[in-house]
Formats: structure tokens, sequence, C-alpha cells
DNA sequence: CGTCGCTTTGATAGCCTTCAAGAAATGTGG
DNA sequence: CCACATTTCTTGAAGGCTATCAAAGCGACG
């Protein structure tokens, strides 16, 4: 772990503060906020947060990159339970055990913060309790979101539908909504929506020879939204 | 709202206090715990406990029966986003925002504590925070749990996938797992698993002709554990 | 007894999965 | 810089499973 500098915030200098735990604050309750939080050494592609066993004595804030969560089932395969952006929790369900059950992995370079969870009551006294509560909501309302999708039995429903859900979440980043660096692989799409790889490959190239999207390694431009969303009509409230 | 005998705490003769917020205290601590607690008036069945729309001033704990959120999607189709059983959080999404996005419905006769989202933070103070954050951390761990199974393209293996996670509901809670009173009409529980009501039907009429379960109205008796099991690989874990 | 809502059963068609193979991109070593 | 190996992605054909449409059975309730 870096030596950092105390006089200021790991937060303030974060590119994610807007929307992250310390939206509310400024000046002297942010310099507090260290004593609750720790910035990771940057990881790389492919690196481990956690994984499945460990002692699950932090929570995360995605600082900066993408991850992704996986568990294996009895069966022995693999599942992508969810991604993780910028200003989003990781590892929530480690609350409820002193275990994880699922693995964190970084999709690409990143940076995460860590809050020891015997801390979580400090943040209330720091003015943070708010936010994270906010955070936790936000989480429930992806979760739930991702549930609906899911049971589009629609291949091309479910993808626009990740598609809109990411263009929100990029969207609060302050992100072009239409230019989604996804940083995931198609296989880990294609298994976290609960499809095959080639499922996905032929609706992602129908779009694209039909001009809705463009494609371009793990970048997905959307050039007719419009016609995304009628793909989608199960996402009309979000 | 009753008046409250407010000489022991609504959680002393609570039959879900041993699983819920109240978990971890004795004595004293329990009758503060009512500062923040108050538990609502019975409901009945189809009662609204909140709508779309409603302020969300509140969470709340079930403390008996069992409940159904619902969403209304852009195409105006409603969707079930989850059922909550006693011991189990509800509303949690309300944290992000003013307002609620989602609807909650009593299955049957139940009752509810309500949670002033002001008082969260006095949880602490209370000795209650602990068991709050596992609750959520709990409540993150089903919905994973849900979206994994949403994953299964067959329809046996959704279904049975949800029945294996009624059963630990309700091993939690000191009831017989193989004897789940699941309160939801068929049409619910299709529309929550993605699946049609038909298909739903087929697959129950399948195992219930082969002696795998045994349904009666709302009531599913599982008789053969271990083959249906089978049809729920993907859930070794749990 | 008859209505109404919920559930069950049937037949068809469409979509996704599966299996298989080829193309493109990426990485490595010479 | 190129040849080769490996991974990732794309394309094709066949089959199975679920959705859809349609109708009948069943139970609750008045």
């Amino acid at each position: 772990m870096p030596v950092l500098a105390r006089a200021t915030s790991v937060c303030t200098l974060c590119p994610t503060r807007s929307v992250c735990i310390a939206a509310d604050l400024d000046g002297a309750a942010l310099s507090h906020l260290d004593d609750c939080l720790s910035t990771s050494d940057p990881l790389g592609k492919g690196d481990i947060l956690y994984r499945t066993g460990d002692r699950s004595e932090h929570c995360y804030l995605v600082r900066s990159g993408a991850f992704k969560t996986t568990e294996t089932t009895g069966a022995g395969e693999e599942y992508v339970t969810g991604f993780a952006f910028p200003g989003e929790l990781l590892g929530l369900s480690g609350l409820r055990a002193a275990h994880f059950e699922e693995t964190a992995i970084a999709l690409g370079s990143g940076t995460v913060c860590r809050i020891r969870l015997q801390e979580l009551p400090r943040l209330w006294s720091l003015g943070a309790g708010q936010a994270l509560l906010r955070l936790i909501g936000e989480h429930e309302r992806l979760r739930i979101n991702l549930q609906v999708n899911l049971c589009q039995s629609r291949a091309p429903a479910r993808i626009a539908g990740f598609l809109s859900l990411a263009k929100l979440r990029f969207a609060r980043l302050g992100f072009d909504p239409n230019h989604l660096p996804l940083s995931m692989s198609r296989t880990d799409l294609a298994n976290h929506l609960g499809l095959t790889l080639e499922c996905l490959s032929r609706v992602l190239n129908t779009w694209r020879r039909t001009g809705v999207i463009d494609t371009d390694r793990d970048l997905i431009r959307i050039l007719k939204p419009d016609e995304l969303a009628c793909s989608a009509p199960h996402l009309g409230g979000v």
C-alpha cells in the first residue's frame, strides 16, 4: 500500500468523489475520512481483489477502472454475478458472514478504496453515513434492474437492457452515455446475461450491420439509441 | 397503529427476533430499540405497504407473513422483483432517493416493523447496527442467488433453484424446509422467474406426477429433495 | 347452480442452445 | 518484422425447449 499524503484526503483528488461516499463532504470532514478509508495499490487486468474464502474484513468502493465478481457453483461452473464501475460498492455480501462467497477481479487497471467493516459505524460521525446508505440503495436498485433484465426471455431484450443500464452508470460518472468502454470480454458478458457467447455475438453483429451500434474491442458505441431502446421495453423507468 | 406496551420491546415477543435486527440484544437494549422501530397494524392479503411514488421515509422488516415487491415497466407490464419473508428487509432501494420505485404488497395476513431512515444511525448506539449490516449482507446474497438462478435458461433449473432458496429461507426461520407455504400465486411466481404461467405449471406437474413434490394450493411439499437438487446444479454453494 | 378466477393441458412456431468449424485478433519467439 | 500458436470472436446447421395461442378443468364464492 502506498504511503499516503495525509495533508489531504484520499478523496480530495478522486475523480469519482462526487458520486461516491464523500459527495456531501468538504474540507476538514474530508481529511477525517482517511481514518476509515485506504486506497489500494493499482491493480492490473486479472488481479484479484478478494476471493471466495477470504476473510471479509472490508468492503470496497471502486475508485477507477472496472471489476467483475464471479461465483463458482456446485457444478463447478463460473458465474459472473456483476460488474462494478467507479463509485460503486463491492463486497456488500461480505457483511453477512466472516468470509466472502465470491471473487472480485479487476477487468483492467484500476484502484479501489477499502473500508474496514469495523469502521463502518464511524462513517456516521464523519458525516458520510448518509452517503453510504445512498450507495447501498443504488446498489440494490441496480441489482433489481439486472434481475428484471434477466427475466426477459428474448436475448436482444436482455442485451439492450444491459446496455441501457450501462448508459445510466456511465452517465452518472459524467461520461458519454453512448460511448461504452465495457472492459469485459464477450464471454463474461454472455455469462452475466445468461446467454451463450454465440447468441450474444449474433445479436451484437446484427445491430452492427444495421448501424444501431458500432463495436471495437471492448468499446461499444451506440449510434441509434432509440432503436436500441425499442429492444428493451422493460426498462422504461430507469 | 396500535398502542404499544412500552414496558417491553416490540421485539420481545417477536417470533422472528432471533434472525432479525434484535438478534444480539437483550433486556434493556431491547426496550431502547422501540425508539427506532414501530410495528405496523396487521395487513391483509393484497394490502399495500408502500407503492411507487411514496416518500421513502422508512425501510421495513417483515415480522410475520410474506410480501411481494412489484415494479411497473415502461411497457406497462408488472414485474415481481422479489418476495420477503419474516426477518427480511424490505424497501432497501428507497435509500437512494426520496421516493420508492417499487410497490410492496402483502401476500396474506402479515405485519412489518418500520424503521425511520433518519433513525438508522441510532441503531449503532443501540447495538443493533451490526445486525442491520448483516441483514443487508443477507439481502445482497439473496439477490445474487436469485440472479444466478435467472441466468439458468432451463425452466426446471430456475424453478428448482427458487425452491432451494426458499428452503434455505424457511430453514433460517426454523420451519420445515421441505414444507413450503409459498403464499404467492402461480402467476406471481412465474413472473418472478421470468417464465410463463404455463411453463411453470407444466414443470411442477411433471414433478408432482413423478412424486418429487406435492402441491396443495400455495403449499409445496418436497418429497424427493435429492432429485430436485439435481435440477438445480447451479446452487451448490448455498 | 352458475360465474369468475386460477390452473392445467394441448399443438404449433420461434428462439436459443448446442455442436462444429472457420475467421480474426492477440501474443510470442525467431 | 514476420511466422506461428493461442485466444477470442464469428458464422452455420440442427434440435430442443419455451413462448404463444387456444381451450378445457377445477375451485371458490355468491
